[in-house]
DNA sequence: ACCGAACATGGCACTCAGTGCACACTCGGC
DNA sequence: GCCGAGTGTGCACTGAGTGCCATGTTCGGT
């Protein structure tokens, strides 16, 4: 029942326009009453994502079985590689899914709103082992929106291709970036230098990974 | 008129809930028609967000204004800073849509979308000079993102102290972060120094991914 | 086989947001 | 006085969403 709903209701979005299509319209092409169709979706805006629901419960349920040793930068990317998994599993309908939300003021503030569920998901997550450090709230919240914004222009990117490339490669590069920025990035011993800012004088041909070497040792990271 | 119907609306709204005010309930209190109050404000959640249509007008000029030899990612930090003083030029209002954006999910939503057009503007204006680099849309959503996750982190945390601590430097200090992170460095003082030598100065929290980019480009590596 | 409880479905009437249309008022210019 | 533009208002209508109650329909218990 649900899924006939959904099926007349993408039929009749793709056909007519998402405003142009009355609840009314539904439930006659999938042959069911009016109030029926409020039983399964509180609105008419959930018959577009009828599984995120789901997936957020998931990505929360992931979250929290996640051991403390490893880095939550990463766990956190690897939140966001479940999301994108839910869209590869069904790309002809994540493809029409984007088109109609691409050009449907209503839908993206859905879609939005259900992003904005994702990012605090992450951000709750991140609090927890961030506490303690100066900031914890601050960089739980940057790093959950950069890694969302890194997700969504992955995903957007496939989806615009019409699925035909590879997702998961996409996230993978575009989450790399996040986790170079935030991932490893531990305070520097306070108390050994004492300035805030460290001066690198180097010849022009001295190779990069010596440099890198020497920074490194410097911040006492090496 | 607009200010009345504002006015009557707040007071509705705090007194008994958003939900439980009818546009009716707002033009009786107002003393004016119906069709007045959609005249003024295209839906019901409008009234509570008056004045970001011409702030987001305000960013986009600032932005369209900036001159190129600017950092763009502290342009784009003082665009940010510009929305903030909008909110702390009326406290007192601004706390009170706060309280009532945080418990209404419809509200929130409408939220989600004004704030989603402000991070498109940063983001739209981060594609031009990073343009050419790789991966330039990324790095402008990534850091579109991150910049307005800042910023909503310090306004909120103003808001949720009744608007009694120094928003600017909450805000500045937040988005110091995000600078940090993405921020370009200063360039080196080209002609004082023999050709041969690099000189990198960077602040202690920058990610090392950024010392290395920075030392690439500079030594055209990049 | 029978009964009743729980549940899924459908129909109906209602509220309320939002729109299109027509009409009235009010000015400044002629 | 007239007129066109802009602005406010009343009215009727569509469509989303809800509460209530009357239907099946499918169970387990006897």
């Amino acid at each position: 029942m649900r899924d006939a709903l959904i099926a007349a209701a993408f039929r009749l979005f793709l056909e007519r326009g998402y405003e142009e299509t009355t609840v009314d319209d539904i439930v006659a092409l999938a042959g069911v009453g009016r109030r029926s169709f409020f039983r399964y979706f509180p609105s008419k805006e959930d018959v577009v994502f009828p599984d995120h629901e789901r997936c957020l419960a998931d990505m929360t349920a992931f979250l929290e079985a996640s051991t403390d040793e490893d880095d939550p930068v990463r766990r956190v990317c690897d939140a966001a590689r479940l999301v994108l998994r839910m869209y590869a599993e069904k790309p002809e309908f994540s493809v029409q899914r984007y088109r109609l939300t691409k050009r449907v003021p209503v839908l993206r503030a859905y879609e939005l709103s259900v992003v904005w569920r994702y990012q605090r998901a992450l951000a709750g997550y991140l609090r927890e082992p961030f506490a303690g450090r100066r900031d914890a709230g601050l960089r739980a919240d940057v790093i959950a929106a950069a890694v969302v914004a890194a997700h969504n222009n992955a995903l957007r990117a496939w989806l615009r291709s019409d699925g035909k490339g590879d997702a998961e490669a996409a996230v993978d590069h575009a989450l790399r970036h996040v986790q170079a920025a935030f991932g490893a990035m531990p305070a520097p011993p306070a108390g050994e230098l004492p300035e805030d800012v460290v001066v690198v004088v180097a010849r022009r041909e001295t190779p990069l990974w010596r440099v890198v070497q020497e920074l490194e040792t410097t911040l006492g990271r090496g």
